[in-house]
DNA sequence: GCCGTTTTCGGCCCGACTGTTTTCAGTCG
């Protein structure tokens, strides 16, 4: 798909143009576009050849020339004009925190820096303070700024940003004055991975109960750095088991909670759609509140928000402005999927390949949850590293687990396997052993790096074979770590919609695969979705929460997800692949 | 550059904090 190098070709002409301080209306425009490439689930080739595109909104006449340029040509003539106008690594200073498009003309016009590595020297000698606008304070922020760039990994994690939230919401339920606390940001809305935690908290009227809420924030142990530190914001850099996280604490009266909740939770672009709303119906939106002139007219819960633009309430899952704005408006959201409605998880190992418990051990911990099945799916023997399963050790498990199934009350335990999709996409296992199975997820483990027309045939021929019921993490990236296979993902949905084949959506989050948009592109194509935790432990049953937001994030409902059936009607669906 | 139940022209989201300023621009979210 190109829509991803379209996506930074779009962005990337804003930049520049934002950096040559051109009209910035159109450097949003073009900022706009870039994102809804990013967000378009379907290849925006077929979009184009079907004309599709030119109802997409946001790209008007001007981009779909540039994108039929790109598709035909390889390079957009506008975009390489703009190139040539600025050195090829001025574009890096932007993502230096405290550097902004003004900050980098100006470096560039008057000290003639075109890099990170000339801004460092221009700060050391001297010169970066001296200029009109600048001075110390800024070049040390500077520093600082590009000190973080190079020791922090960018994005983290959500189990992280989980983490460093609780970190915080424990301290701030301790101080005096709080009332509500609300994460917020693209923690709530479990974007994928995370840049900086938002936390919201209302307080009493006076002055002085808010700051010092900041004051007990900013001044905390595990503070590592202060950022920034008003009446109402705080913002610091906070220790956490595993990386630095950015927290951002906003303190904001009771009346304006929801409001501010919602301001706060974004997405930006959601958010200005919403205001364009209310702009257009007289009203005017902002962090304390809805307003007509001077009187509030909603603020307190989020709902009256949505409520009062004549919206559906939209769940910050689908706050991206990928379409939920009008549905809203035609009351035709999802009725999104949500934890409470799963019964089962598909994917888990155990001792017998690379989990650390047994059997039964996890089998009291999902009856715990409150499932009413489980399937175990070990590795099969192809994945030595993981210490897969031989024939005879999975025929052998097959037995134990019938007999476990019987013994254990209150909890229908499968017999599954993750069965390796080996280099020519046939079977890890014969079908006379899979055909034992309750349920088999196929998954590639090796040659991930192969070429997109190898990788893609091997997952095609996998769906082939009628014993497996679904792709395990289809695109087998690991985020921050390993980049996806390149997969074609187009032709992977519409095969597993051929042949009844579910895909994975992988809830440990550093997988999260398929992602939402994936997610979403398979929903509409009528694909089921299986959600697995891909535990290694009992803990790893926790992680479901992940993959119910993701495959939500893809406006899936309970209808769209295998996990929402009986275990009866999942050995239904099973059997209706297989030969008769 | 994009868009239209106030518009095919004339608009296009909003506020906190910081630093360098004597009233505001830049950056961030």
């Amino acid at each position: 798909m190109k829509n991803v190098v379209l996506n930074e070709i779009f962005n990337e002409m804003a930049d520049i143009m934002e950096i040559l301080g051109e009209d910035r209306f159109r450097i949003n425009s073009n900022r706009k576009v870039g994102r809804v490439i990013g967000d378009i689930a379907t290849d925006i080739e077929i979009l184009l050849a079907t004309g599709e595109l030119a109802k997409v909104p946001g790209i008007g006449k001007s981009s779909i020339a540039k994108i039929e340029e790109f598709i035909k040509t390889g390079a957009i003539k506008a975009h390489q004009e703009l190139l040539k106008k600025i050195p090829p690594k001025l574009l890096e200073l932007l993502s230096v925190p405290g550097m902004g498009p003004k900050g980098v003309k100006a470096v560039y016009d008057k000290l003639n820096v075109k890099s990170i590595a000339e801004l460092k020297g221009a700060i050391k000698n001297g010169s970066f303070a001296e200029l009109p606008g600048f001075g110390d304070k800024k070049a040390a922020a500077i520093i600082r700024g590009i000190e973080f760039l190079e020791k922090s990994t960018g994005r983290i994690r959500l189990d992280e940003a989980v983490g460093a939230a609780y970190i915080v919401t424990d301290l701030l339920r301790e101080l005096a004055g709080t009332q509500r606390i609300q994460t917020a940001g693209s923690l709530r809305r479990r974007v994928e991975t995370i840049g900086d935690v938002d936390i919201l908290v209302s307080s009493g009227k006076s002055k002085k109960a808010s700051e010092r809420i900041i004051e007990g924030f900013t001044s905390a142990e595990f503070v590592e750095e202060v950022l920034a530190a008003g009446p109402t914001k705080g913002s610091a850099i906070i220790r956490t088991e595993t990386a630095p996280v950015q927290v951002d604490v906003r303190v904001v009266p009771k009346k304006s909670f929801g409001a501010a909740a919602q301001y706060f939770t974004g997405s930006k672009e959601h958010n200005v759609r919403l205001r364009e709303i209310a702009i257009k119906a007289g009203l005017k939106l902002n962090e304390y509140g809805l307003f007509k002139g001077e009187k509030m007219v909603a603020g307190e819960d989020e709902e009256e928000i949505y409520q009062e633009l004549k919206l559906a309430y939209i769940e910050p899952l689908l706050r991206e402005d990928r379409g939920e704005v009008e549905a809203a408006k035609t009351n035709s959201l999802p009725e999104l999927i949500q934890v409470g409605d799963i019964r089962g998880d598909f994917h888990m190992h155990t001792k017998a390949s690379d989990g650390n418990c047994e059997i039964s051990e996890i089998a009291e911990a999902a009856k715990e949850i409150g499932y009413k099945y489980i399937c175990i799916t070990d590795h099969s023997r192809s994945s030595a590293i993981a210490n897969g399963l031989s024939a005879g050790q999975l025929a052998e498990q097959i037995k134990q687990i019938r007999k476990l199934s019987e013994k254990i009350k209150g909890i229908t335990i499968l017999a599954g396997s993750e069965v390796d999709i080996l280099a020519d996409g046939s079977m890890d296992f014969d079908d006379k052993l899979l055909a034992e199975l309750d349920f088999v997820i196929a998954s590639i483990h090796s040659g991930m790096a192969s070429p997109r027309e190898k990788v893609t045939k091997r997952t095609l021929k996998a769906m082939d074979n009628p014993y497996v019921n679904c792709i395990g993490h289809p695109t087998g990236r690991l985020i921050g770590q390993r980049e996806a296979m390149d997969l074609d993902i187009a032709a992977v949905i519409k095969h597993a919609a051929q042949t009844q084949t579910a895909l994975e959506v992988n809830a440990n989050p550093w997988r999260l695969d398929l992602k939402d948009i994936h997610c979403r592109m398979a929903i509409a194509s009528g694909v089921k979705l299986v959600i697995g935790t891909d535990a290694h432990s009992i803990g790893g049953l926790g992680l479901m929460g992940f993959g119910v937001a993701t495959a939500a994030r893809g406006w899936a409902t309970k209808g769209d997800v295998l996990n929402t059936l009986s275990a009866a009607k999942i050995k239904s669906w099973v059997k209706s692949k297989r030969p008769r």
